[in-house]
DNA sequence: TTGTACGCGTTATCAA
DNA sequence: TTGATAACGCGTACAA
């Protein structure tokens, strides 16, 4: 059984140099009063005797932890995991450690991360709210306390915090004008959850470009779900037994887009030309399937860093009181499964 | 300008109750020696206060931080943040908050996150190696002071730390004989860094597959490379540019895998038939790809949860001295990518 | 250039 | 059932 020994201090490397705490905790830090020499000497028995230093004591001292916050649904999505590795890149060179958690879109966990993280003294927050979060008291201690508080993607409006978003109504309304000049009149739209902005403002953005073209806005071809995999499959099954079907889908995300494609192939269609499909987020399976899936192109890790930045900025700058909302822009890559005017044109000509 | 407040500790609240601050730490810890009427009563105002525990200053008093820290090569692959995904449900259950940092696949960075985390005074470290690491001296320090230590995938055997693994060789050898069955008798091998556990039992059972079978090991039929997609797509190009070019392909990673499927497809190859492909991981892309790629199931998931509840053991039980290695079995999912004797079979039958 | 003394907020220990 | 006191390890006025 090992007997754990005790850690080094700045007080062991005191006695052994005959100098005090303060001397070494200075000469760790490489503060200008200490001399030379003190300051090598003392780094050289700290690394000799295995010294680390110990944030904890220091964090309390300084009340500062050099540490940010992060809540998100889930880790695992690719646009999330993408999001976390531009935060965790800042706040790196920054000198900042990143502390993560899920909500699992659950409100009660959201509250209950953002309290955990609030003890942790954290000095920064950056949030992608769950899914069911239509209250935001949670976040209260952080904004009394002058804690930077930055939304990503998916935010609220109805607090005083930064914002990072991308504009989804005009994505959206992009990715359905490009379906209307495809050549296609009756376009589905899979809908999420309408209490949080980036599934409402797709929708938007979808409604006001059918709306530019005079097209109809017909409820029935408005499927509202999780956009999982399993949902799009079936979004699309329902959408396929209509007596009228669609010759198009515009999908809120590129889980439901893709498993709309494969639906539809199973089922006979040809994609673009029974039903042309447009993604959102630009994952990396919408460049595998086939055909490839036109979508919008999101800077996940741009976001993330630029998040991050918000959060250092109001460190280092106490002076910036107000809130700022920064939107980023997003892309539509056009890929085959959008392009049915070509398609057809191909293949009335009997080409390919 | 705001002036930020006082945050509310134990003596404001002890001061307004008229009792020492002792007592009211122990209230908020529901302590069996305090009345239920004072507990009741420090709650009730500690929630009026907006009283919020200060994790810090407890972490020091108690030397304990509650938190794991993680170290992974990069968050953003979907194995890793599968795994990431499973260490935080089940530390988050514990009552841990888990600390995340790339190493970027560099031993620089590695070393680096790995002092910061020490000081952080993390309770249990899990890692998963950067391509780079052939040191291990920058863990001694949690050896040294009975800090949990477990590797994840990508190991090290020389170290005494517990490790979560799958085997390597099993699935790789499955795999191949897989292959094997299927008619193949060129079979190439997209391999990884050799030092790194994960990437050399790979080949090796890859290398004692074909020799069961007595077929030759043809060193240039194995393509060495990180497996990204660009280096898939260029050892494809490789391999079909041989005199004699291989009849299928092993790839060590989906990535590669798939970008061989895609670039065989644009060199006119039918898979399986001209080509078949088996990869590794059971990334989403596997079953998006066209056709739908055999491949080997990790437990992503599981593995991070297993490495946490490791950590946690030892944190209990501090009996624990000996390490553990668990091995967790993989599987190996066929699809259409690799069924080169049945897809050989309905065509000569004119089928499909 | 260096040292003394104290405090950050909490909890363990011992005493009442 | 409660309280007084010290201590966790470090950083910072202030003094020398």
């Amino acid at each position: 059984m090992k007997k754990s020994k005790k850690e080094v201090t700045i007080y062991d490397i005191a006695e052994q140099l005959n100098v005090s705490a303060t001397t070494v905790s200075r000469a760790l830090n490489d503060h200008f009063s200490i001399g030379k020499e003190t300051t090598l000497a003392v780094k050289k028995l700290a690394k000799k005797m295995g010294y680390r230093p110990n944030t904890i004591a220091s964090s309390l001292r300084k009340n500062k932890t050099n540490t940010i916050g992060v809540i998100v649904p889930w880790i695992h999505r690719p646009f999330i995991s993408s999001l976390i590795s531009g935060i965790e890149e800042v706040a790196d060179k920054a000198g900042y450690n990143v502390i993560i958690s899920q909500s699992c879109d659950s409100f009660e966990k959201e509250v209950t991360k953002a309290q955990t993280l609030y003890s942790n003294r954290v000095d920064g927050l950056i949030v992608s709210l769950a899914m069911e979060t239509k209250n935001y008291e949670h976040f209260y201690p952080f904004q009394q306390n002058d804690i930077p508080l930055v939304f990503v993607d998916r935010v609220s409006f109805e607090m005083e915090a930064d914002r990072v978003i991308i504009n989804n109504f005009d994505a959206a309304f992009n990715a359905t004008e490009h379906l209307i000049k495809m050549g296609c009149r009756r376009i589905a739209h899979f809908a999420g959850a309408q209490h949080r902005n980036v599934y409402r403002e797709r929708q938007e953005g979808y409604i006001n470009a059918l709306k530019k073209y005079n097209l109809p806005v017909d409820e029935t071809l408005i499927v509202y779900s999780n956009l999982s995999m399993e949902e799009g499959w079936k979004g699309t099954e329902y959408l396929l037994k209509l007596s009228d079907p669609p010759d198009a889908i515009f999908s809120a995300n590129d889980s439901a887009a893709v498993a709309a494609i494969q639906c539809a192939k199973e089922a006979g269609l040809k994609i673009p030309e029974d039903l042309a499909v447009v993604g959102f987020n630009n994952d990396r399976i919408s460049s595998i399937v086939e055909p490839p899936l036109t979508t919008i192109t999101h800077p996940a890790i741009d976001m993330g860093k630029i998040a991050t930045q918000q959060v250092l900025k109001h460190k280092e700058n106490k002076d910036v009181v107000q809130s700022e909302t920064i939107v980023l822009k997003t892309g539509l890559t056009i890929r085959t499964s959008s392009l049915r005017k070509v398609a057809i044109k191909n293949s009335v000509q009997g080409l390919r």
